[in-house]
DNA sequence: TAATTAATAGGGAGTACTCCCTATTTTAAT
DNA sequence: ATTAAAATAGGGAGTACTCCCTATTAATTA
């Protein structure tokens, strides 16, 4: 798959620029068509030229509108670009925002050339690149942190049995018929584990739920 | 990092641990000190071999117990053996469970000898492996899914405006002095959005905003 | 043994949410 | 231009939740 692919790229600091557009420039397929210092340079760019662009590189930390914010745009008015996401870190929040900015690739900056010109290909062909190194992140999401956040708590295992119900849409009523309890003692205990999650409702028992790992959405 | 490493097999399918013991015969550092056709068997082993254990790769559709629950028994029982998880699928539900079970490695069946070696040796060194595939599965969770079931439910840009500030925490009346608005304006809105997204309280709400992107937990 | 914590249950008050209505205005669509 | 949908606002009733208390029992811990 060596067809031809149009790029631009987009980050604030013009060595990076620079840097990018030496590794790409050794492969005769990836031809740089654009760069950009902001994001907005990239919007006007693709205003008239979208349509032979196939790939937009862009940096996270821009000033003013973000990478993110850009992918979101080219996402929604050229979906057919490709965009890979550029990050210095590897912040679980940051790849989530990719990821619902519908980046089609994710990469650290510190790859290197090799990882570079493996992600393009990967995007080329599979349509999807997130480099290794976001996994244990996305992992960390899910257990570690969950965890954590669970045994901060102090929650009993009463406490959790309830919470779990709560998260599942039981109503106290309904707590306490199937645990044989009294409504008065549900609510005590919704008292309890809200006081011990810090949340103020319902509605941030069920986040809390879902963050620890007692319920999957 | 060729230090020995004795690992347990599970699999229902005998062919399966035949291939997988001949897979790893390979490697001199790698020894299949016990393989069980069910999950139980594993459990009695590691009884009483537990400490000379340091790997057990399970597939994860058993009969009885699943690979899942051998992993969380595993996990909890002896936390110093890292968990393989075998898998002929690449389901969301599946992988997210594994995750859950603190799985500190996902597979698909497919992946041929190198990957297994592959993956044993990151398992090894990083101490996760989850295999490339997954990534996309996560993405599509993320994303394919979430735009589903908010287009699918029909609410009006106001409505989504307001269940985002719902599963925020805000209550109607922190609602209404946002968006200036009187607190009757904001109940009609949660009825409406309430019913249009079928759910019976606020909490499914919050469960709701998250599977479709609205907000992030 | 004494003290603490968890789990149980209740009283009473106030707040917040949910449901069933009606109704007006604005915007969008046929 | 008529219709339909969305956004606004309200009345009234009932339910559910949250908060502030007290109190008993069992189990755990110092």
């Amino acid at each position: 798959m060596t067809t031809q692919t149009n790029i631009v790229l987009a980050d604030d600091h013009q060595i990076v620029l620079d840097g990018l557009q030496f590794m790409l420039s050794s492969e005769k397929y990836l031809q740089v068509v654009y760069t950009s210092l902001n994001t907005n340079g990239v919007l006007q760019y693709l205003e008239t030229s979208a349509t032979k662009v196939q790939l937009l590189i862009t940096d996270i930390n821009m000033p003013t509108v973000s990478g993110i914010e850009l992918c979101k745009k080219v996402k929604e008015l050229y979906p057919h670009i490709k965009v890979l996401v550029l990050s210095m870190y590897s912040s679980t929040e940051i790849v989530k925002e990719a990821i619902l900015a519908e980046a089609d690739g994710y990469m650290l900056k510190d790859g290197g050339k090799e990882k570079l010109l493996a992600a393009i290909h990967k995007l080329n062909n599979d349509g999807t690149y997130y480099s290794e190194e976001i996994i244990p992140i996305i992992y960390n999401q899910f257990s570690i942190e969950k965890k954590a956040a669970l045994s901060a708590s102090n929650l009993s295992d009463r406490e959790k049995e309830i919470l779990v119900l709560i998260a599942k849409e039981y109503s106290s009523e309904q707590i306490a018929e199937k645990l044989f309890l009294s409504i008065k003692t549900v609510g005590n205990h919704r008292q309890n584990i809200l006081a011990k999650c810090e949340c103020k409702s319902s509605v941030g028992l069920v986040k809390y739920a879902i963050k620890s790992g007692l319920i999957t959405v």
